[in-house]
RNA sequence: UGCCCUGUAGCUCAAUUGGCAGAGCACCUGACUCUGGAUCAGGGGGUUUCAGGUUCGAAUCCUGACAGGGCAGCCA
């Protein structure tokens, strides 16, 4: 799928475990038979261009489909004729095998018109879905708020018959715009606003860039979605974090649908990247309102104005690997991003010498024509590349105004009044004397160059070195130097009444117009990338001419140097330590909040004050007969079907308190959420008589729990498997000394450590012994023969 | 305010599913250097949001709080 296998698979780690959550369903579904292929599709919209957040999502889908030895699908989600284009599809085309990537395959989602039309057809006819004639506002209205349920349509019980009819002349076109809607019958009270009898298609007389007029009846992306992957097979189909409510509509119309096997919708944490804006809406009104150059300005996060930028489709790739994919929301550091540039770039781009704001230096111990041909390297000692060109060298160069400073800062490296400099590749000159202009600008430097220092060092010092140009064969050059887009990390988070256009960064771009490069860069073509040593790296820019060569700077080099003097100006820089004191703060600041929220009302709220008077009266009744803590009562009474599990365990097995912590905290962990109590496959007395067998010592907690699992999923006796199973506790010192004798031996360095105060490795060895014998050992014995052993040891 | 999701190093993510809290980026120091780059060696940085609980043992399980995000388009 790369063209180049330099690329790891989709976030490989160096560890064994999987890559991300979403590798790790895959892993699961392919080891237990759920699925046999992966198929997964990147389903973009054509309507504007990509981004580097949905290279985010290419590299995640296309990597995973590799990974896996599975098929990835590029499907355009083209279910809006108002505002999808073919200009946009090209575009999207390209850029997704411009990052390196080749589709299984080629699809639209408004191919599948007909079939979604038949399932709708289907749909009414099971009463599960309907035509709504209300107005869109009434539609609005009725829907309800998310504290309130909506109210359910007039017409949401029409006759099967009725709504056929209606259909079928929606799609026939006898209703103009907003008349009437189909919607799915489903909710109208759910507590997720999605499901709250969602639209599934709307009435548009518009042309569709494909389907031309064959349609006037459009679907949602919610009826389209789920059902253009199930068509293509997709077997996993991954989105971003807003459409986590969707979900739970995804799967209703697969499964009144039947459709079978049918897809699963994963979601992940979409890119937010430092300093720029990532939504198409944005991106579009940067362009439209001429804030860029084009969907292309090298400023833009979009692929296209990376590409002309000069970043290379690898140094995404390992970008988008290095911020790994999660579900938590986040943003990353702008730094992270250059890293993989520069990373990629350093073997790739050779180094040539261009000046950016020239400053003539005649060496005035040379001859008026004098000309001299240096042989100079392409590539750094550590580059394992050869190649070298000419450089002219005479007796008037440019060095770049920023290397000369005629009251150096302590610490500056590079030339000024009296010092000396190596030229790159070339000899070490002294400034001997500064030539002025009327106001005082620095005109020209005089210099003398030491003919002795080509291939060795002088013995005196010299301060650094600095790139330069031949000034007589200097080629003239455009130079254009862009940095951040926005002058704040977060662009959207913006105060009332502004917008993210408030934080454009004005900088963004500075051209320097009279730049000067080698000439060796005469013959170069746009899309070739240097690196201007000591500067960056830079790109040819199609703007470019035969006249004039116009460059892109794609990142600078690091620069220790800046840093520091960015650092010195802001006085106390806020290093290690105020960082530390920034995060204790606000940590005292949340648990401040934390702390004075109870003086109010929540949390030293009684906990039994929102049951009901029944369930108060149980949970009293826990506390007072049983000898409960309130909370604990509360939390059992407070859920029928396991407060009548409790009462049942306790009758088989007489002791409340460890019954009720194993119902809470056990019971409740293997419930997960969805299940209730009463769905579970055994009954009180079996739980009671599984908390008996922990509780007296048959079996260790640990192995409670294996059995707990397997209640859960197949019922059966506590006791009978333990017995089938063997699963008695193992306290008998002869025969867990050897083990713990064992894993002490087998890692020296662990007891070195442990030796020297790392006192958590204790759990180490304990847990070694545990897993070795699947949890049966007596923990207590185990972790005291631990002790001993070190000791000795 | 209802429902859903998420809180681990400055940032992005790991942690073999209850047993050593780690990596990359960033930062600092040193070495090397004809790029203040690269490379190499080292370093600092953590009350795993907080409070309780269960457990021999909790980042992981339970309860509660707090913080951030999402959902009320005939957009996707």
């Amino acid at each position: 799928m790369h063209p180049t296998d330099a690329h790891a698979p989709a976030g490989t780690t160096g560890r064994a475990g999987s890559a991300n959550f979403i590798a790790e369903i895959i892993e699961e579904d392919l080891r237990t038979g759920r699925r046999q292929t992966v198929v997964t599709r990147f389903p973009p919209e054509p309507n504007g261009y990509l981004h580097i957040g949905h290279a985010k999502s290419i590299v995640l889908n296309f990597g995973l489909a590799r990974t896996y030895g599975g098929r990835c699908h590029l499907r355009f989600d083209d279910t809006n004729p108002t505002t999808e284009d073919i200009e946009y599809v090209e575009a999207i085309k390209r850029d997704v095998q411009w990052l390196g990537y080749r589709w299984d395959g080629e699809f639209y989602a408004s191919d599948y018109f007909e079939q979604l039309y038949d399932w709708a057809v289907q749909l009414i006819r099971a009463g599960k879905a309907y035509v709504d004639s209300q107005s869109e506002e009434e539609i609005r209205r009725t829907r309800g708020t998310v504290t309130e349920p909506g109210i359910p349509s007039p017409y949401r019980d029409r006759s099967v018959e009725e709504n056929l009819d209606l259909f079928e002349r929606m799609r026939a076109g006898e209703f103009p715009d907003g008349a009437h809607v189909l919607r799915a019958r489903i909710d109208m009270a759910s507590p997720n606003m999605k499901m709250r009898d969602p639209l599934m298609y709307r009435i548009r007389h518009a042309h569709h860039y494909r389907r031309g007029d064959d349609w006037c009846i459009y679907p949602m992306y919610d009826w389209a979605h789920g059902q253009s992957d199930a068509i293509e097979g997709i077997t996993h189909s991954i989105c971003t974090l807003e459409f986590e409510n969707n979900r739970e509509l995804y799967d209703w119309f697969l499964d009144t649908l039947g459709i079978e096997p049918r897809p699963y919708q994963y979601e992940f944490a979409r890119l937010n990247l430092d300093y720029t804006v990532m939504s198409k809406r944005k991106l579009l009104q940067l362009v439209r309102e001429g804030h860029v150059r084009g969907w292309d300005d090298p400023r833009m996060p979009t692929l296209a104005g990376l590409r002309r930028r000069g970043v290379t489709p690898e140094a995404i790739r390992t970008f988008c690997d290095m911020i790994g994919v999660a579900k938590a929301n986040s943003r990353v550091d702008y730094a992270m991003l250059e890293y993989a540039i520069r990373d990629d770039l350093n073997t790739r781009a050779p180094r040539v010498l261009a000046v950016l704001d020239p400053l003539r230096v005649v060496l005035t111990n040379l001859p008026e024509d004098h000309e001299e041909t240096l042989e100079a390297a392409y590539w750094p000692h550590d580059i394992p590349k050869e190649g070298t060109r000419p450089v002219p060298f005479g007796r008037t160069l440019y060095i770049d105004r920023a290397d000369f400073q005629e009251h150096p800062p302590k610490g500056y490296k590079r030339l000024a009044p009296g010092r000396a400099v190596r030229l790159r590749h070339g000899y070490v000159i002294t400034c001997d004397e500064v030539v002025r202009d009327a106001d005082g600008r620095v005109t020209e430097l005089r210099c003398s160059v030491d003919r002795a220092t080509l291939g060795s060092n002088p013995d005196y010092k010299v301060w650094g070195v600095i790139h330069w140009v031949d000034a007589a064969r200097a080629v003239p050059a455009e130079v254009r130097l862009y940095d951040r887009l926005f002058s704040v990390p977060d662009p959207d988070d913006v105060p009332e009444g502004r917008t993210f256009l408030d934080h454009l960064n004005p900088d963004s771009l500075t051209v320097a117009a009279g730049a000067v490069v080698e000439p060796s860069l005469a013959a170069a073509r746009p899309g070739d990338r240097f690196q201007f040593e000591r500067l960056g790296y830079f790109v040819v820019d199609e703007d470019s001419t035969g006249e004039r060569l116009v460059f892109n700077r794609i990142v600078t080099l690091r620069d220790t140097w800046a840093k520091k003097r960015e650092d010195g100006k802001r006085g106390d820089a806020p290093g290690p330590e105020t960082n530390r004191e920034a995060s204790a703060e606000r940590r005292e600041a949340t648990q401040a909040a934390g702390e004075a929220a109870p003086a109010g009302t929540s949390a030293r709220r009684d906990p039994m004050a929102d049951l009901t008077p029944a369930q108060r009266a149980r949970a009293t009744r826990y506390v007072d007969a049983l000898g409960l803590d309130r909370h604990d009562a509360a939390l059992l009474a407070s859920d029928e079907a396991l407060a009548r599990l409790f009462e049942d365990a306790v009758e088989a097995y007489p002791h409340p308190r460890p019954v009720a912590n194993w119902t809470i905290h056990e019971l409740l962990g293997v419930l997960g959420g969805d299940r209730t109590a009463a769905d579970l496959p055994f009954d009180g007395a079996a739980f009671g008589a599984l908390v008996r067998l922990v509780d007296e010592g048959t079996i260790t907690g640990p192995t409670g729990k294996q059995v707990l699992a397997r209640m859960a999923e197949h019922g059966g006796d506590p006791r009978a498997i333990v017995e089938e199973q063997n699963l008695r506790q193992v306290d008998d010192d002869a025969l867990l000394r050897p083990l713990v004798e064992a894993a002490v031996r087998a890692h020296p360095d662990k007891v070195a450590q442990y030796r020297d105060g790392k006192t958590g490795l204790l759990g180490f060895f304990v847990g070694q012994v545990m897993r070795q014998t699947a949890g049966k050992a007596n923990p207590q014995r185990v972790r005291a023969l631990v002790l001993a052993a070190l000791a000795e040891a």
